[in-house]
DNA sequence: CTGTTAGCGCGTTCAT
DNA sequence: ATGAACGCGCTAACAG
């Protein structure tokens, strides 16, 4: 009634089943010391006829080596993680990545103004084998506990102890606002992110050398990435600078929520005002008009952060390519 | 060098740190015996002053509990899996629930034409504390292994074993179908899902029995989730019934490549022909034309799947409600 | 090349 | 109410 007939086979069966000893028949089966070729032949026989399966558990406690890798998400408040499709995507790449390795992945809830604490907890969690960093902040950075370094990577923006794992978003924001540039558009205004995270800087600093470079105005106005902090955008944008002729917003849902509000506004898209996105979300191409934007190899990078975790990587910085993609909106 | 520098406080330090054994700690932190109010503040004080946090590995490995929920997906190939919106959304709020718990989530692919091995290692497998069915065919409800039951719980289809978490497609079908007949629509094909899995049974029933009810005709088209399935899909619903008034796709994505086909054959939407769709995802009201559709929160359903299989909650069929969003596309 | 011994950190009997 | 001893399943160190 319990579901809890377990005739768990264990290490033990196999070595009475093959006639030698627990050691051996670790040995064998991790690799990890000599055996004889018939020892061998007869452990992993034996396993394989038995269904044996290493305890994951009892193999982490004597490794020290802990039984999941923490996502942790950086957000002023826990219900944005719930329904964040970036966060999910994030959390189901580094599930897949981990499943070979018999490791969990958990995701846990960074405070905003207040990180400190639960990084401390998850530096002092012995089932905690790693923590990647989602949305990061400096003072998230500056807070990582000395026992996590080496144990932890970051998407978004790294730091001397921290890894960084990210798409280029510099290039990204070079090339949409070059194919702005290149299709004739002179007053761009850029939906930019919270000023305060470093990841969101990256693109604005390319999207300004690009406006500069071209002689033009940069106008740069704050937002959230949601598609509310789009419309209010574009509605700001056309107060302040009534002669924009192209939005450039810093994701898709912003891009998105712009679009519907210049529409309310009666300006056409792309006719009046250009606008593009970033991440090419499976339905951008849906939109009306169809998004032009790049893309964002989510799934690449956070499989990435996870890999270089497992691997004791040390590269410090990992950029994935972003590429174009020309639909209608601009 | 190694990040190795654990002074890994245990429940041994503790147990010193306020003059008592390990038992006594164990006891009071737990709250699994008797202890003297004395001892319980000592104890209490000391691991609080020694950031003391019991290791879930070893506590683990003593109750044979298991460290990781499995979410497992059944689908033709794995790759389905990295860039499944659904999957990673399913992945991401079990995980939330799971944190509490000190529990993670591992991903894991079941081969659709063979599912019985990949199920039967993860019966095997005592790292697993419970498994969650995702795109459940009858194939794997028959496989699940009678060690599974009472650890496992469905998102779609269930069995006498194995209980069923999912939304209420059934209602959802007909609020959406009753939806188009209320505005006029009498010839309505729907873009179906796949014959072979079962959840996608239910609002097929659903619907014929609503069109039947109203005396029109059953249309239905075999489909598989995605925008390529709703392009093909009002092909060859205009081809085989060129009367066709609205479409009924099983979810967003397929009417979103509907609607794009539909266009392309140079029919108005909704004027010609109506579409809805099913699943309200975030970018549904960006749509050209905004999708009508109907909300699926996946979020709640696979929260509750993970915690049933955590409270060891018996019930059988837990259907969360669906709500109807009305747009522009119907 | 192999078996024996000794823990990993914790919960849980047993005595006391 | 408390402490000593044992065991969860496995790997690492040491003999042989």
């Amino acid at each position: 009634m319990h579901g809890d007939d377990r005739p768990a086979v264990t290490i033990e069966h196999v070595a009475r089943a093959a006639g030698v000893s627990r050691a051996t028949v670790s040995r064998v089966l991790t690799g990890s010391g000599p055996s004889s070729a018939d020892a061998g032949q007869r452990v992993r026989a034996a396993a394989e006829r038995l269904g044996y399966t290493a305890d994951p558990v009892a193999r982490a406690l004597v490794h020290g080596r802990g039984t999941r890798l923490v996502v942790a998400v950086t957000s002023a408040s826990p219900t944005e993680l719930v329904d964040c499709p970036y966060v999910s995507r994030v959390v189901g790449s580094t599930a897949q990545r981990c499943a070979s390795e018999g490791l969990g992945v958990a995701l846990q809830w960074l405070p905003l103004d207040a990180p400190e604490p639960t990084l401390d907890a998850l530096a002092r969690d012995r089932s905690v084998a790693g923590v990647v960093l989602v949305n990061t902040t400096r003072r998230v950075l500056d807070a990582v506990p000395p026992r996590l370094v080496g144990r932890v990577a970051s998407i978004g923006a790294g730091s001397p102890t921290v890894p960084l794992v990210d798409v280029d978003t510099s290039a990204a924001a070079a090339a949409l606002t070059a194919h702005l540039l290149s299709t004739g558009r002179r007053r761009i205004a850029m939906l930019a992110g919270p000023p305060w995270l470093p990841c969101a800087e990256r693109p604005v600093t390319a999207h300004r050398a690009a406006v500069r470079a071209a002689g033009l105005p940069e106008r740069v106005l704050a937002g959230d990435f949601t598609a509310e902090s789009g419309r209010r955008g574009a509605v700001e944008a056309l107060r302040r600078w009534p002669d924009t002729d192209a939005l450039y917003a810093i994701c898709d849902e912003t891009a998105l929520g712009a679009i519907q509000a210049l529409r309310a506004l009666g300006r056409r898209v792309p006719e009046d005002v250009a606008v593009t996105g970033f991440d090419d979300l499976p339905l951008a191409a849906f939109s009306g008009p169809a998004l032009t934007t790049a893309t964002h190899p989510v799934e690449q990078i956070a499989a990435r952060a996870a890999g270089s975790l497992l691997d004791r990587d040390r590269t410090t910085v990992t950029l994935f390519p972003s590429e174009l993609v020309v639909r209608q909106s601009a």
